[in-house]
Order: C-alpha cells, then sequence, then structure tokens
DNA sequence: AATGAATGAGGGTTCATTCAT
DNA sequence: TATGAATGAACCCTCATTCAT
C-alpha cells in the first residue's frame, strides 16, 4: 500500500522538478520516469498522458488559485489597506504552493493554462483601475497595465526569492508602502498637472 | 553577392523570427530554413549550428547591450535626474532592438546567455544599492532587490507594448515618478520608524 | 459462483464485441477488460493470453462448424436439390452464429485461423468440382474456383446483411435459383460449343 | 540521381507490400524502412507520414478507378453485352494494379479510404438495379445487393488469382455467361410466380 | 554557395503480459 | 478470484546535424 503510493508520489514530484526546470514543452517523460525510478508504462497507469500529470501536479493549487482570482474581481476594494489585507492572504497562499505556481505562471507553455498569467495580469489591471478611477477622472491604461504589471512582478521576485513565510509577507507589505507612494505621487504629479 | 547576402539574411531574419516565437529549444531550423526558402544545408554553409545563428542573431545588439552595462556600472548617479537620463537612452536603444532584446532576456533558454537576464538585473541592483546607501544607513538588500526588479519589469513591459519610441519614453518617464515617488516614500517610512 | 461465471461470460461477451469491430490483431485487452468491468489480471486468470481468449471466443462454433465441414466433405451431392438442404440447414447455423462466424472468417488474422476461409472455400470447391463433373467431362478448375467463391460470398453477404432467420433462409433458396440457373446456362454454353 | 530516385522507390515498394501484407494500421514505418534499406527519418524526407506513404503508393490507380467509377455511374446499360464491355476494360485495369487494388478495397482500413469497397460496391449495386428495374417491375432490392456482391467477388476472386491478363478476361467472360444465366433464371421464376 | 538525401537519437504513447497480494 | 502496479518493446514522428555533390 505504501509503495502504491509511493510510485505515484515519486511521479508526480519527478513531474513537478522536471516541469519547473523545462516547461511543459521540454519535459521529458522518459526523464521524469527515470528520476521516478519506474519505466514509461508505469506513468501511463496512473496518468493519461503528458497533459495529465501536468494537471495533477498544479490542479490542487490551481482551484485555490482560481478562488482567490473570484474573490479578488467581486471584491470592491475601498482603499489601498483593503487592498493589503487580500494580499498578505494571497502571498501566504503563493508561497506555500511555490513550485507549482511558478509551473503554472512561467512554465505552462503548450498547456491550456499558457494564458493564465496574462488573464490574471488582468484581472489586477482591473483591480487596479477601479482604484485608480476613483482619483483621476480618466487615468491612461497603458500607465495602469505597466504599474499593474510592475507590481505583480514585484510579488513574484518575492515568490521566486526563497524567502520564509512571515519574512517574505512583511517584504511584500514593503512593496506595497513602495507602490502606494508611488501611486500617490503620480496623482499629485498628474492632478498637479491639470490644476497648475 | 547579392544573393549571398540576401540569403544570410533571409536566414537570420527567418531566425529571429523563430526564436522569439518559440524560444531557442522549441525554434525549429527545418522551419527556420524553409521559411527563409533555403534548405538546411544552407543554414549549416553560414553557421556552425543552432546555438551559432542563435549568436549571430542577437550578437550586435548585444555588444552594444553590454557597452551600455559596462557604462552603467561605472557611471555614479549623484541623483534620481542623472539615472533618468541614461534610462532614456537605454529605453531608446532597447526600442530600436526590441525583438533581440526579447530573445536575449526571454527566449535564450538553453544557450550561454540564459544567465543574461539575472546578470543584468544583479547589475541594476547594485546600481540601485549605491544609490539607496546615500539615503540610508544599510537599506535591505531583498528590498532593493524587489524594488529593481519591478523597475526593471516595467520597462519590459513597455518594451513588450508595442508602442512608438516617444511613446514609450514617455511611459517609461511617467513610471519614473512612481518609482522615484515609491522611493522618497520608503525612506521616510524607514527613517521615520528610525526617528519615531 | 455465479459471479465466477458472469466475469467470465462478460470478458467473453465483451472480447466478442471488441474482437468483431477490430479483428484480433486490433483488439485490444486493455479495452475488452474495461468494457467488461474488470481488470487485466481477471482475464489473465481465465485465459492464457489473447490467442486464448479468441479461441475461447470461438471455439463452440467452431467445433459445429467443423462437424458440418466433414459432412459436406463425405456427401454426395447427387443434384442441385440435395445440395439445397444442406445449404439452409447451413444458413441457419450461420446465422445462429453470425458474430463468431464473422470472426472466424473475416477477422482472425494473426490467429491459426485466419486459413480458415480459405481451407472452407476450398472444401466448397471440392464439392462444387465434384457436383460439376457429373456434366462436364474436364471442367475448368479455375472457374469452379470464382463461381465457389461467389456462392459462398453470397452466402456471407446474407450473413451480414442484418436479416432474420427465415429473411435470409429465403433469400439463400433465391440465390439457389440464380446459382443452378447460372450452372445450367455454363453448361449449355460449354457443351453447345463442344457439340457444335 | 538514381540514388535518388532508388530510395523513394524503394520505400514505395517496401511500403506496398507491408500495407499489402498487414493493412495500413498494422503495416510498421520501421518495417518498411529497414527491407527499403534505410532509417525511419529518411522515409520522412520524401513523406510527410504513413498515411501520406499509403496514398503515394495508391494515388495513381486510385485516380483511374475513380475515373472508371463515375463512367460506371453515368452510362447506360441497354443490355448486357453493353456491360460486358466496360467489364473486360475494368478488368484489364484492375489487373495491372493488382496489388494497389487490393490496398484500396481490402487493407485500407484506417485511412480515409477504408469506405471505398462499400462506395465502389453501392454503385455497381445502382447500376444493377437499374438494369434489372427494365425486366422487373418491383425487384427486392436485398437480392439485388446480394447478387451485385457476387458479382464483385467473383471479379476479386480473380484478381486475386494471380492470372495472366487474357486469361483473367476470358474467366470473366464466362463468369458473366454464368450471372447472365442466373439472371435470366431469376427472371423466369419471378414472372412465372406471379403469372402462374 | 547551396542542394537534397540520410542518419540516429529522442519525443509521447499503446500494448500484451507478468506478478505480488 | 481478481486487483492493480509495473515492465519493456514497439508504435509514429521530429529533430539537429552531416555530407557527397
Amino acid at each position: 500500500m505504501n509503495e502504491e503510493l509511493q510510485t505515484k508520489q515519486k511521479l508526480l514530484e519527478s513531474a513537478k522538478a522536471d516541469f519547473l526546470e523545462h516547461g511543459f514543452k521540454n519535459a521529458s517523460l522518459r526523464r521524469i520516469c527515470k528520476n521516478a525510478g519506474v519505466t514509461t508504462g508505469a506513468l501511463y497507469f496512473f496518468f493519461k498522458g503528458k497533459e495529465d500529470i501536468f494537471e495533477a501536479v498544479i490542479s490542487e493549487p490551481l482551484a485555490m488559485f482560481e478562488k482567490m482570482f473570484e474573490r479578488l474581481v467581486n471584491t470592491e476594494f475601498t482603499d489601498a489597506k483593503a487592498f493589503d489585507k487580500t494580499e498578505e492572504e494571497m502571498m501566504r497562499f503563493l508561497l506555500r504552493y511555490r513550485s507549482e505556481v511558478m509551473i503554472i505562471l512561467d512554465k505552462s507553455e503548450g498547456t491550456k493554462y499558457e494564458g493564465f498569467k496574462a488573464a490574471y495580469l488582468q484581472t489586477l489591471e482591473n483591480v487596479f483601475t477601479r482604484f485608480f478611477k476613483k482619483y483621476l477622472p480618466a487615468p491612461d491604461p497603458q500607465l495602469i497595465h505597466v504599474v499593474t504589471a510592475m507590481r505583480f512582478y514585484g510579488y513574484l521576485e518575492i515568490l521566486y526569492g526563497g524567502h520564509g513565510e512571515d519574512e517574505a509577507v512583511e517584504l511584500a507589505k514593503t512593496v506595497g508602502i513602495y507602490a502606494d507612494a508611488g501611486f500617490a505621487g503620480l496623482i499629485k504629479a498628474m492632478t498637479g498637472v491639470h490644476n497648475g
């Protein structure tokens, strides 16, 4: 019984490592099996194919990710602090599933998840747009796009940094200060232009 | 003679497009040759192999990049404005070689240039560290790392955005405002913490 | 005990369907087991392998077939009507074991039964040759071969037609009229040539 | 130059033999290449894949076959003799491309030609139906179907018999006598039934 | 300067079969 | 009785690369 689970588990771990290192397209099932200590046929007992084992690797974090996704869309952020709370929760989640998140976002080319990163960025951008519009009548969409991306990649950098959970959350909060101040600076510069 | 150049040029352009679309590993020499209208043999007359044509595609912009690189390292930025000038120059360069820059930074996995992005980020980080140290006695290296990355990915996002040159420069400047204000906010929060 | 029989029976039925649809070589034991609701191990408990379950599927009808076979060889047909009686009996048997007969005749490539159809045709040909020789001193063997095949494939077409038993027998009798008249026409043409 | 053609030709011949022996699905590209004395990659220089080399094997005869096909549909056969002429032409064609015809009719499962035999039989059946209707007000479609199949398989048997061309044509003509007499016998029996 | 033929390794996948339990 | 895990060979196909011409 232990052995059964072990093989599947070994395959999943070997696959996770291979997807993370090479990406979906360049991952090799032969290599995955070899590192798991089994033959190719064994993989096909547990999984339907390459895409199936990929999904098995990311399915659990993905489901949670999508739940967070939805909440992000449906929440009305009244101020920066309301956002910060959601942010912390998200950060903690991302850290717990670091590898899988990296795979979904950066190593999923060739799967149906390859558009996930862009979709998430777009969602974040919509949130930021709603927020910007509270302070500016007609904010530049391109600017919002870039600022959103910066914040997103800030998270990602923290994620990739190999920090402990609390450390990472702290870092994210400091980044929040940076971003909020940056945002305020933008408002000031722009309304200043309009006013003066 | 014209034909010679044409063939080589066609191959380089076809290769550039293929590397950009698929990345080094998943680029196909067959496809490159087909789109260039020649056979594989022709490619091997001009180039030693896949890595060689890759280098040929990026060599010229790469050399310029590295020159800028070096200057960035050796320049002492006295204030934010001094940096902004270099920034504009850089932005214009990046835009002129958009495709090649994208290839070097994001599509070079499997070549010896796959570490280039990280190296450049590190250099930028050193610059920022020197700058930070003028205002803070012991800035958090992790924080600098993240903030550097954010700014870098901000540039990249502008680059990927398909803007015209002036538009992009303008956008970069606005991002500069955001970043400077963010930086100032950080200083304030940190020295404030120390003081209070 | 009931369950034992059920499993074996289910496997045999699933196998029959798969052999009929895909032929021996392209039948899949995996698929057979899946459709029977059991695992591969179960199949290997009851049968030695692919060829063995194939034989199990066809063994019973095959034995009866061979009995009829033998009788056909040893019967002296004095006239066409004597043959017709045997024919009806045969037709009813073939219809009762339609699937298995189809499998033996047309879906057995790769097994030791792949020559069965030819052997049966040869036997039928011998019967027809004996019959022809009553009316012609030296009938053309090639012609007999073809005429035999035609009649045989006539039966097969009826078999594959999905008719009810009585309907099929009636059709076979009409085909008998066609064949007998055709035979008579041949005799006439040939002896006419000889005589005139 | 000779060698180039030789390899492609060898591959086509090796493929023809393999398709004929094992059918499309069970043919092996590895085996085809091995028998042609080249490696698998060589095949893919000349052909796009398994289906492509299959089409290359049968394309020429297939085009002619389809032309004959069409003519068969559009010709109005006034009597049995008018049909016999077409028949001879067809027989000569089929003999010239014996292997390919066998492959198209009996070894094409898994390709887009797998329905060709049934389609051809249907066409032949339509021709026969038109002919029957000249002599019978309401001929039994099932009977026509069987009689058509018999004649068709008669041709096939001649084809598979390995006869020389003239011999085969002669045989086909004799089969024609058999079939015509059989047909006449049917008419007589049926109208007799009605009358008496 | 360039063609076109050919190699051989590796890609994902399916298969009949085995065996400990 | 039957399960479910695992094997290893074969499947079609794509690839970067080589080389005679």
